[in-house]
DNA sequence: GATGAATGAGCCTTCATTCAT
DNA sequence: GATGAATGAAGGCTCATTCAT
């Protein structure tokens, strides 16, 4: 990795975690220039605009996501277990968070750009479907192993999923409480004991 | 009413559009003019400062949806009516907005929020609770009247019911598609008449 | 006196002691409000703007000078005696200014009018003049009385008289301390005692 | 000398002469801008505020002021010869100003600052302590000659020097007329010749 | 005589971006 | 690849002033 690679990632992981903190508009190039140590011009040599450093930063915070749901996942192997691992990995979002900033970083991209980011909305739907897309494959997966019910509406149940975690992470953060991730947790958990596993 | 406060009054609605659609940071002072039809110090009579605007303006909001509810539970008579209605109150947020800019802005406001205007946090999270209330008085009442199982954790229904639909709601709008609210509501009517009402 | 030149009065005295404080750049409009609890149209039904309540407060406070050596001078009774109250009075500027700001206000006019409003600097001058002419005429009259020497250049005298006065007032203003202001005033006592006096 | 210091250095100069021209409150930074021919970025670009240029400004006029005193210095000899030349540079002031605007930029900015900008009446006061200390010094070497009495109160000389001088140059500036400032040099030539001075 | 709503120019400051070095 | 000087539009806010009530 030479020097410019090096450089130009360093922007990208600073103002990854700027950008999950304050969102598009609540964090300027100055934020970048104090966060990278870098000057202006030696961010623009990088990027040609704001905008891109922010989908590149986007991109960024993604892969962490599911660079956790990974790592968590490591050790599951039954598609209980990863299931299970999944409600873990979002539950671990609000004591340990992705990215600074907290909560996941596409929902907090989602509600940022949705009125006034095109692109990076954009970006953000193609996220939220990365995530039902990874949930519907742990699911089609032990549908197909013969652990869960074939007749779930995988789509659905991926849907409740996110929505119920992400949520809950919105509350939690905004209440400096791991309450509604840990009542989400268990709910989720429990509704995949009961209606997803076969008898 | 006079001129003064009907003048106010107009720079809250107008600008509670704006920063239900934009946020905090993405909406200046020129937006709020240009809404507004009005100079800077035609708002500033008004105003000590932009802060105070969001900050009532948060307030509009919040009772827009307050009202909304209202509305849509008017005609509910029994406990399981209205706890249905709620959900449909929240459905009805993906289709006719309570504010311009979609969504609910009280979820909007505390994702904008959380890391950057300690202030409207603190109304955003009231603003939540509030919401919790909303739905815990509902149960309450659905348990007294001997309709709903009083063995639920009121808190906990009450947590589930707002993080599956707000979360769904912020799915929908970054996805233009009414599909996850819808989902949402279906799950939890029949998360209701399932786990709440006495058989 | 009626209400409306009791309010105009009041505009004069608080804007006066606004504009000795903090110049007439210095000294907004909504100071002279607060200063006044009157609002904006309150203020303009008595003068046309900001430059004649300027004017108008440089009067009042001019005349608040020459009340002051009036008071002082009361129970002086020879020309050396009232020479000696003028010194005085100076000095009482230190510790009790004539206008809250301190300092004298003529002078202080002087200096923040001369490079940028040339009717309070006509007023300035005219100020000093006015300052000049006073010390002038009790030399003459202690000449005219045979207690002063008739070989002094009285313009001369009256000068060195104000200008080290002045000139000590500004220095002890500035470094909080009554020091350069006793100094002064001791030593235009003592050329006073040994160059004006007869033997 | 690299652009950026260069620049720099020509916002202080330009900004001095404003500063004292018109105050502090009386010179904005569109001044500052039509002055240096620079954008408001550019000028931001190396000043943090407008209070930083201020400081730095005053500081520049300082050296000027004893810049000015030691050009006027250069040539004299004796102790007495230093003396008379300081006050010829003070009187130097009001025909050839050492700042545009005129008069002795440090006794301006006491008088601009003193109620309203305490960082600047804290320089301005260590700038009439500087001013001080410069005739205390000349004071001392001729005493330490032998050609100065050594009884006389250096530090109340001093100050009667300069309060004299500088109370002259306010008078002489708003009568736009040089006699008050050849009154005080008179004055202060003739009181070293024969109160200073071994006969 | 007094209010306070409205103006619009101006305040100081920060913004994203460019480009010569 | 990096600097930092420069731009000029825009940021939030205050200014002096007007005028309908």
């Amino acid at each position: 990795m030479n020097k410019g690679s090096t450089t130009r990632e360093n922007i990208i992981v600073k103002s990854a975690e700027l950008f999950n903190t304050y969102g598009y508009h609540g964090c300027s190039l100055s934020d970048i220039m104090k966060a990278t140590q870098l000057q202006k011009g030696g961010i623009y040599n990088h990027f040609k605009n704001k905008d891109e450093i922010a989908v590149e930063a986007f991109d960024y915070n993604y892969t962490k996501v599911f660079k956790r749901f990974r790592e968590v996942l490591n050790e599951a192997k039954t598609p209980l277990e990863k299931l299970y691992k999944v409600v873990d990995a979002y539950a671990s979002f609000a004591e340990d968070p992705v990215v600074k900033g907290g909560g996941c970083p596409i929902f907090n991209t989602a509600m940022d750009a949705t009125n006034s980011h095109p692109e990076l909305k954009r970006k953000a739907r193609l996220g939220i479907d990365g995530l039902l897309t990874y949930i519907r494959i742990k699911l089609k997966d032990g549908i197909k192993e013969g652990v869960f019910k074939p007749s779930i509406d995988v789509d659905e149940v991926a849907s409740l999923f996110i929505m119920t975690l992400e949520g809950a992470l919105v509350m939690s953060r905004v209440s400096d409480s791991k309450k509604f991730v840990n009542t989400a947790a268990a709910f989720v958990k429990n509704y995949i004991k009961t209606n997803i596993v076969l008898e």
